[in-house]
DNA sequence: CTGAAAGCGCTAACAA
DNA sequence: TTGTTAGCGCTTTCAG
């Protein structure tokens, strides 16, 4: 492999100036950046990542912490995010949490302190006080997608304002009882999503003088298994049912949607069912849901890094940003049946 | 931050004993070795994966290069990857094609080439003889997974098999209808996939001595969404139906079964649904389906990767490694009524 | 088993 | 605008 002496020689020029003519940065004559430029690309050189980063502390390369990568809220935002680094000259490197327990401390101390990496995102992910005084003592930008963290910049919902959409849609449209189809905090490290969306709920129904019922109070795991489970057991169990059901994801009302049919009844006509994520698949489905742009926000996590790392730095960005949320209104809610 | 300097320095050693003490790499006295982890340890040091990298040539950084990173199939190969090689203390930069066209060529000139991998794990990627030739020429070891490429090692499965294990799955049962619900080759990349278990499965027609439809010869694009559309139409088309279809992935299995269900016939007693793919949710929709163990796929290629690289260097592996595939009965699938 | 010292290839002051 | 040069922090011969 060619190196950049061979290219500063081939052009009759310095190493600082083949630095400088390739990376952009300080000032270069243009016909002699051009020369540089015509010389390497003849001689197939490509900067050492490795070189480049000892002597300049740059890695171009930004971490995502993720507990997951197959679920559909993870994969997004990685998508989101990755697709946005990589124009913009950037690896991403990524980091599942979703091994041992101390698999999470060990990716701290051994892979993002040994400077891998940047800049951090942090998907759906409590860092504790002590991960996030790690980070910053080593001075990388860090970010949040998906839950609030102490003393961290983070792009996430109102998840108040996103339950309480999805509730009010269902009683604006005159039903009186309405299901919760909530999620459960899976592990000690979650964002109390679950319990701030159900609380939101409760308070819509108690805002319309509504009492709830507690047999209608289901809980999954976020999945279409789960909340088909849920959903058939709540049918099975009383010929009291609720005519709507506000679940807090997609997939869960994708669940609920199916186990209904499956109880011989219909969507909309004798249960709507509404959901939160804007999930591919909330379309196929016919499934009305608030739609949380997931995929944006890994956009924008990614952007606001960015901005963070590199030279130009305009703008500062808002500490925490509350996304929009939009209710997209689709086939499996309608009036209640008289 | 503490530099290796320092803990040679409070440990009264040089630095090449912290190096060789903390890496595992030459002789070090056992005494000694403990002295130095313990002072790295208090004094919070970490190597510099820069440094390390640029004297060393090694970048304990394997690269995944996919063309999707939310679908079922290359999120779980990530998933499984990762989590070997994360096991190994290397990290994964993920390279997504999904971008536009010449992104590709800059991912592989600027990004791989950079020196950024130790070794390329390839997802479903039929790589041109140049980009090989490119790989190779840096000398790091590179492995595919689901789709042979020339002079290349692959992980993959039997494409021929699976589908005609599949095929005669339902023709062991007595059906003697038989649906194609194949897939599309949907890049010039494409490992024609599809179209090897559509021969496999008129292979396994024509074994049996049947004539196949070709009202019944349907293709997708691999998803829920599409395997819905396409066998909605068919049963739409005509009151003709076959009796059994075979799907090539679980997820158009999946819409043939809702597409059944809500042309208000049933499964498997009107018409038996086998998948290929072994889903996450093939069980919660009883899908009988052959399963070819995605996840263990991406774990193999990252254990074979790995071996290449490490210093041990047991196993050789061969040069391609065919992933053994398995019919997992369930309800989708019954002997077609008399 | 340990130490000295020569780089690894590039960037960024500083000078010119 | 360009060149000179001193590192960046670690690994690895080579000696001892």
């Amino acid at each position: 492999m060619a190196d950049i002496a061979d290219v500063a020689r081939a052009a009759g020029v310095s190493t600082a100036t083949v630095s400088r003519a390739l990376s952009g940065r300080g000032i270069v004559a243009p016909r002699t950046k051009e020369l540089v430029q015509r010389v390497a690309d003849e001689l197939g050189y490509v900067v050492s990542a490795s070189a480049s980063s000892l002597s300049s502390g740059r890695m171009r390369n930004v971490g995502i912490v993720t507990p997951f990568l197959s679920r559909w809220f993870f994969s997004e935002v990685i998508e989101g995010a990755q697709q946005v680094l990589t124009a913009h000259g950037y690896d991403t490197t990524l980091y599942n949490l979703a091994g041992e327990a101390n698999q999470r401390k060990i990716i701290f101390d051994e892979f993002l302190l040994r400077g891998r990496v940047d800049a951090v995102i942090a998907i759906e992910l409590a860092l504790t006080p002590e991960e996030v005084r790690k980070i910053h003592s080593v001075d990388k930008p860090l970010i949040g997608v998906g839950g609030e963290i102490p003393g961290v910049r983070t792009i996430s919902i109102n998840e108040t304002e996103v339950a309480r959409i999805a509730t009010q849609h269902l009683l604006d449209l005159g039903h009186r009882s309405i299901a919760s189809l909530g999620g459960v905090e899976q592990f000690e490290t979650d964002f109390h999503v679950a319990s701030t969306r159900h609380l939101a709920f409760l308070e819509a129904l108690a805002g319309a003088g509504i009492e709830p019922n507690p047999a209608w109070d289901l809980t999954a795991d976020f999945t279409i298994p789960g909340g088909y489970a849920e959903t058939a057991a709540m049918l099975a169990a009383s010929d009291n049912r609720p005519t709507g059901i506000v679940a807090s994801s997609d997939e869960m009302a994708i669940g609920a949607i199916l186990a209904i049919k499956d109880a011989g009844l219909r969507v909309p006509d004798d249960i709507s069912v509404i959901g939160i994520d804007g999930h591919d698949l909330a379309e196929f489905f016919n499934l009305t849901t608030v739609d949380q742009f997931v995929r944006h926000q890994g956009e924008l996590a990614a952007t606001i890094l960015l901005d963070e790392i590199m030279p130009h730095r305009t703008s500062p960005a808002a500490s925490n940003t509350d996304m929009p949320v939009k209710l997209v209104t689709r086939g499996s809610t309608a009036r209640p049946r008289a």
